[in-house]
RNA sequence: GGGCGUAUAGCUCAGCUGGUUAGAGCGCACGCUUCACACGCGUGAGGUCAGAGGUUCGAGUCCUCUUACGCCCACCA
């Protein structure tokens, strides 16, 4: 316990309330208790190549609220963070800081630094993948740490001992373990398959990161001839893959087409006698009804090309590029190779766009075009961070296997959502998925494959045929480490072995976040006692991502939820409600410098605002508002404690019990609303009454606390005073972890944020204490009427453009008999608190008030 | 094209299972140096609850349709 300043202050208590906090381990997680006592969360792990925007401190702030919440109920609270520096985004980020490009093919140079202070339009210099990964681990280090900063400042009661990355030894060896056992179960495998390709940053992309972009296009009407040689117009936005082109087709119930199915139809400019095919896909409205199938230039081709069992004629390369054909040899027919030859050699090598700028004049020259381009916008599909439109290529990946979309469902079922109609969005996904889940990238940073594959005697790779490593050997390297019965000088030798290449897509790893949070097989002590988990908080972007997988996994490995509540959090978008982007930071708004304006509990006020599942405006206002609340809490507790507010004592007086049983209402609506995850309403009731009680019961109580009207009554003032404020600050603690400590701090032992939240029927017990031989029931109304009372009498100073102080001559009340009497309760602390001579009550009639003021001198 | 959500005071939002004159804060106006707080206090003005139908004794609340916005999904020829 300390001593009340003199002036409260907000400035400087976050720093000292988070050295308190870290020095007694307030938030440390006590692995003793049982999973019956526990409530772990499965803390979504920032991307630390991102920017920190308000977003992050909005969402962040709402689960701790909740952390905090089921803390104070006495469930021991597992609380971990992690760190993703997994992915694409990284590297991305490390090749802009650190000027450099990962080159595999170099090898180690153990002295190199990359230069300080690299331009953007300097030449990124090649490193080699060793080295590359060097130099992610080293900016992610820094990375984590202003993430760090921004946590422990928002005051989140992370325990930071739990903490983990998604490319750390533990989440490399969950991730590989988890990857064999499906593997060994069949429901992981490897296959060569047309993939979405982001050229740029050449590697294939999963179903759950796309998106679709309207951009500008073009339909060119190019002649076929048909099997007669008549002309066969079909309509494409893809001319350049036409000596891609495999087959036409055309709907099943297509009158204009019926008679040609079956037949062979002849590309122009490349001679190549192709089916013409019936399908079902074939939209007979769109274009001219006849589509040309080509491998690959979208989805649609992919899934024609394989259901109808055509060829294979890819052109375009991973870099986005076409690629040298020699026409006439096998795979390549044409009736006329010669000139097929002519006009290709004028598209190899051409980038996407290039080669369809000049095929549209080769067709031009030809005659085989009619009319001119006609523009169109349509939606082509994109990596969501990448630049150019995906490409579609054919390569080696590994792929998981889905579950029944059946159980998919169930599971969804199973699981509590916050808010329920988020649900359906995963229900939506699930019914929507198709193909299996890709889990290769074409990376460096991630973890690694735990395979290797053959080299046979002649040099070629049996890239379908990996060599996996043994669990026990976990983790792995494949570039470094050898596969079981091989010595490492077979590596890439005929006769050897080559390194699976390749990295796990990021979801493959976090999507297993509850099993390396909680030690799964490295510790099961821990897992016994944290897994399932509780809660997944996370936003509602990533259903179709982060949840769903982790429901996968889950399933597969332990077939259970990996938890049992999933609170799903909205966006938080600007005042034109458009989602924040990162533009965002590193403006006056950004979190830091926003935290150090206002203080962290004002901030987490307007965060906790924000209700369960529902966008958040960003508004600065409310967060001033946020300080507002802080500050009045600082001074209604000097004043309290002022008095000699006492938690021990007896509640005599009806107005203060009429004020305890409105606070066990209260407690019980707080209480009602956390244990359904609406931190935001909690946190407005408690507001609400925290207000109207400086406003009213502390004004009506005040001159019988101060003892300034004799001692009667002022114990119980007192003894109702600090109940409360007891009661007021474990509410608000939560939310406002600082201040609450602070004040905690001038008067009780230990952390209001290890007390027990508070008890509504113990309150309403000391409330309702005695209150029938008093002969009155006890409830908020006598506190109501004589607030209404003292409304009405500080209307007519207020008219009267009138001091608070001013001094009342008389007042009569006239209100029904019943209300009269509740009145009658609290008549002194009424006439003290309106500086009223004189109060008279008169029976019957509408509740009204006639005040007379006293003359002013 | 399908789905989900939102629409209440100038702004940000409450209004839980339908029930007396629709609430809060900010902003605004007018006041008040009041012994916890001028980083304050008091009072007040301000709303045809998106629109149109319907159910009901009674609808901001339930149903249908429409409109606007946001998000998610969808086979891009």
């Amino acid at each position: 316990m300390s001593t009340i300043p003199e002036k409260p202050s907000l400035e400087g208590i976050e720093a000292r309330w988070r050295a308190r906090w870290e020095a007694e381990g307030t938030y440390r997680f006590d692995r003793t208790k049982d999973r019956t006592e526990v409530f772990s969360i499965d803390t979504p792990p920032p991307t630390v190549s991102g920017t920190l925007h308000q977003g992050h401190v909005c969402s962040y702030t709402q689960t701790d609220t909740v952390a905090r919440y089921q803390r104070m109920r006495g469930r021991e609270v597992f609380y971990p963070m992690g760190w993703d520096d997994n992915g694409l985004n990284v590297e991305r980020r490390v090749q802009l800081l650190t000027g450099t490009r990962c080159d595999p093919s170099l090898p180690y140079d153990p002295d190199f630094r990359p230069p300080t202070n690299p331009g953007k339009k300097d030449r990124p210099i090649p490193v080699s993948r060793p080295n590359f990964v060097e130099l992610c681990g080293e900016v992610v280090e820094q990375l984590e740490q202003q993430y760090f900063d921004l946590w422990s400042n928002l005051g989140l009661s992370v325990d930071w001992s739990h903490s983990y990355r998604t490319i750390g030894p533990g989440s490399i060896k969950a991730s590989q373990r988890g990857f064999l056992r499906l593997v060994h179960r069949g429901l992981a495998y490897r296959s060569e398959a047309p993939t979405l390709w982001d050229v740029d940053f050449r590697s294939a992309v999963a179903q759950a990161e796309l998106q679709d972009r309207e951009i500008p296009g073009a339909y060119y009407r190019i002649r076929f001839d048909g099997p007669d040689g008549e002309p066969l117009w079909i309509d494409t936005t893809r001319p350049e893959l036409l000596p891609a082109c495999v087959a036409l087709v055309a709907h099943p119930d297509d009158e204009r087409y019926r008679p040609l199915f079956g037949r062979t139809a002849r590309t122009p400019l490349f001679g190549v006698e192709v089916p013409i095919v019936p399908h079902g896909l074939a939209a007979p409205d769109k274009g001219t009804g006849m589509a040309m199938i080509c491998t690959f230039g979208d989805t649609t081709d992919v899934t024609w090309w394989r259901e109808l069992g055509l060829d294979a004629r890819t052109v375009v390369q991973r870099d986005g590029r076409l690629r040298p054909v020699t026409w006439g040899e096998p795979g390549w027919p044409s009736t006329d190779p010669a000139t097929a030859q002519r006009h290709y050699d004028e598209l190899a090598g051409k980038t996407v766009k290039q080669a369809q700028a000049r095929i549209a004049e080769l067709l031009a020259e030809a005659g085989l075009i009619d009319g001119d381009p006609r523009p169109i916008t349509h939606p082509v599909k994109f990596w969501e961070n990448g630049t150019r439109p995906l490409e579609i290529v054919t390569s080696h990946q590994w792929f998981i296997r889905y579950p029944d979309k059946e159980a998919m469902l169930a599971r969804g079922k199973e699981l509590a959502w916050w808010p329920d109609f988020m649900r359906v969005r995963y229900e939506d996904w699930v019914n929507g998925l198709h193909g299996d889940w890709n889990i290769t990238r074409q990376r460096f940073f991630g973890v690694p494959f735990p395979a290797w594959y053959p080299i046979g005697a002649d040099g070629t790779v049996d890239f379908l045929g990996p060599m996996l490593a043994d669990e026990e050997s976990l983790p792995v390297d494949p570039t470094t480490d050898v596969p079981p019965g091989y010595s490492p000088d077979q590596r890439d030798r005929p006769g050897g072995f080559t390194a699976d290449p390749d990295v796990m897509d990021t979801w493959a790893t976090s999507s297993l976040t509850p099993q390396i949070a909680t030690g799964w097989v490295d510790d099961p002590d821990l897992f016994g006692r944290t897994f399932p988990m509780d809660l997944r908080p996370q936003a509602h972007d990533i259903i179709r991502t982060w949840l769903f997988y982790t429901v996968v996994r889950s399933h597969y490995e332990h077939d259970v939820l990996p938890w049992a509540n999933a609170a799903i959090s909205g966006f938080i978008v600007d005042p034109d409600r458009k989602k924040l982007s990162k533009s965002a930071a590193n403006t006056p708004d950004d979190p830091p410098e926003l935290l150090a304006r206002y203080g962290s509990d004002a901030v987490r006020y307007w965060a906790a605002c924000g209700r369960p599942g529902m966008d958040v405006v960003f508004d600065e206002g409310q967060i001033k508002i946020g300080r507002r609340l802080a500050i009045k809490l600082l001074n209604a507790s000097k004043y309290a404690l002022g008095v000699g507010s006492t938690t021990a004592g007896e509640v005599t007086e009806p107005l203060d019990r009429s004020m305890l049983a409105a606070l066990a209402d209260l407690v019980a609506e707080a209480t009602k609303a956390f244990d359904l995850f609406d931190y935001a309403r909690a946190l407005e009731r408690t507001e609400a009454f925290f207000w109207s009680f400086c406003d009213d019961y502390l004004e009506l109580v005040k001159n019988r606390a101060y003892g300034t009207d004799g001692d009667e009554g002022q114990a119980s003032a007192r003894t109702a005073l600090g109940l409360a404020l007891r009661t007021l600050l474990q509410l608000f603690a939560p939310v406002l972890p600082f201040v609450t400590e602070e004040v905690w701090s001038w008067w009780q032992d230990g952390s209001v944020h290890r007390s027990s939240w508070p008890d509504a029927d113990d309150l309403r017990a000391v409330a309702e204490a005695e209150a029938a031989d008093a002969g009155y029931e006890p409830g908020p109304e006598v506190l109501a009427v004589a607030a209404a009372v003292l409304g009405e009498v500080r209307r007519a100073k207020s008219e009267a453009k009138r001091s608070m102080r001013a001094p009342v001559t008389s007042v009569t009340v006239t209100d029904t008999p019943d209300r009269l009497a509740l009145m009658r309760l609290a008549v002194a602390d009424v006439r003290s608190a309106g500086h009223i001579a004189a109060l008279e009550m008169v029976a019957g009639g509408a509740f009204s008030v006639a005040v007379t003021l006293a003359p002013e001198d």
